[in-house]
DNA sequence: ATTATCTATAGATCTATAGATAATGC
DNA sequence: ATTATCTATAGATCTATAGATAATGC
């Protein structure tokens, strides 16, 4: 089989309609009304013909998911660039937390998303919690953590940021930073870290968040 | 003004139509389905006239929400009544966190709802989150917790426990028990109780949740 | 006589598709 | 010639209401 040349025009062309189209679905879930909106109000939001919509997707739920699907793994590949570095596992945890609850202030449309979609479509094939249960699960076997099953330790974790992010709410809050660090100090605490070894892993500098990767 | 029997035959009937239209409301809720039903198949499933819908309801939203709303209010009032006797704030709390996990064996079809539905309806009008809260809160003030910020204590706390009953999934899984007990010993170590001191307080007896009231 | 429930239906969506149009490939 | 997009529409819902029926109050 020769190797033709994969991409032309034609299949860029395609791509900007349905990139449009998981953009809109973006918009209406960070907005939480997702479920409501039309097949015909998505296309309008997405400046793309009404038919368009069935060349790229069978159901409006199919995008939805291939939306948060999208957002969520964006979200966990920059986790893993970000704390790459770091040698420390529970230092690894604690930027992980606190960059998701910055998300907040540094990319509102996603922190939506997580708030509004994540619970919804949990069982949806996302890598981001595999990501940090191996994280998790590592920390356990180094033991550097006081885990006893991973798998609640994930549910217990990933729970307490998607609920603060529910509290933090749908505008800009003064002291998002000092929540973040917060909740990482809790959660640490959590798994066995004493306050003040939590505390001290906290206070470490953090890369700027605002440099993410592809964004538009 | 004088005293008028208020409750009559008729309205005896009114009630029953309307608990009929929340009961079906509460199996839809906890199947998942509830956004994607028509208000044709909530009275068939309630086997009530199609338009009684309207005697009660003006929206399928504002019946979804007034089911929620129920089925929160009646775990607020279980888990204080329940509570009351103990002085320990720490087991208040770690009882409510234990009761609250052990829905998805004792009560599946509350604990389903909690899981598909709270998060939607986290503004919704109960008095659960208010009740936590102030349980919280009394316990930082006495010392008994190392609790920066109450509103962010409360959504970890509230949103580890979701995160577990999501984990837990649908069907019936062995070790509840186990989970239950373990998510609380993680939050009493996330407020900053040793890990010793938190099992201990843990290990203490419940009461029978099964005694629960009220139920069907 | 009053009130709630039930049945039937008009009108308003909303989805999925067919066929026309426009853009690109070769 | 091929492929994707766009427009228009048929058919399938779904909601809200009007009017008939049944139950209860007095």
């Amino acid at each position: 089989m020769s190797e033709r040349p994969v991409v032309n025009r034609l299949d860029r062309r395609k791509a900007r309609t349905r990139a449009a189209l998981l953009a809109a679905a973006r918009q209406l879930l960070a907005r939480g009304c997702s479920a409501e909106a039309s097949i015909q109000e998505i296309t309008d939001l997405a400046d793309v013909g009404f038919g368009s919509f069935y060349n790229h997707f069978d159901t409006k739920a199919e995008l939805l998911e291939a939306a948060v699907v999208e957002v969520l793994e964006e979200h966990g590949a920059l986790l893993d660039e970000i704390t790459a570095d770091y040698d420390d596992l529970a230092q690894v945890f604690a930027a992980s937390v606190r960059l998701t609850v910055l998300l907040h202030e540094t990319h509102p449309q996603i922190a939506r998303i997580i708030t509004n979609a994540a619970p919804a479509y949990r069982n949806a094939p996302t890598s981001l919690g595999p990501r940090a249960l191996r994280d998790l699960a590592k920390a356990q076997e180094a033991g550097r953590f006081d885990i006893d099953n991973p798998a609640i330790a994930l549910a217990c974790a990933s729970g307490a940021i998607l609920g603060v992010l529910n509290t933090l709410g749908d505008d800009p809050v003064p002291g998002v930073r000092h929540a973040a660090d917060e909740v990482a100090v809790n959660l640490l605490r959590m798994f066995g870290l004493s306050g003040q070894e939590a505390r001290e892993i906290v206070a470490r500098p953090l890369p700027n968040p605002a440099q993410r990767k592809g964004e538009r």
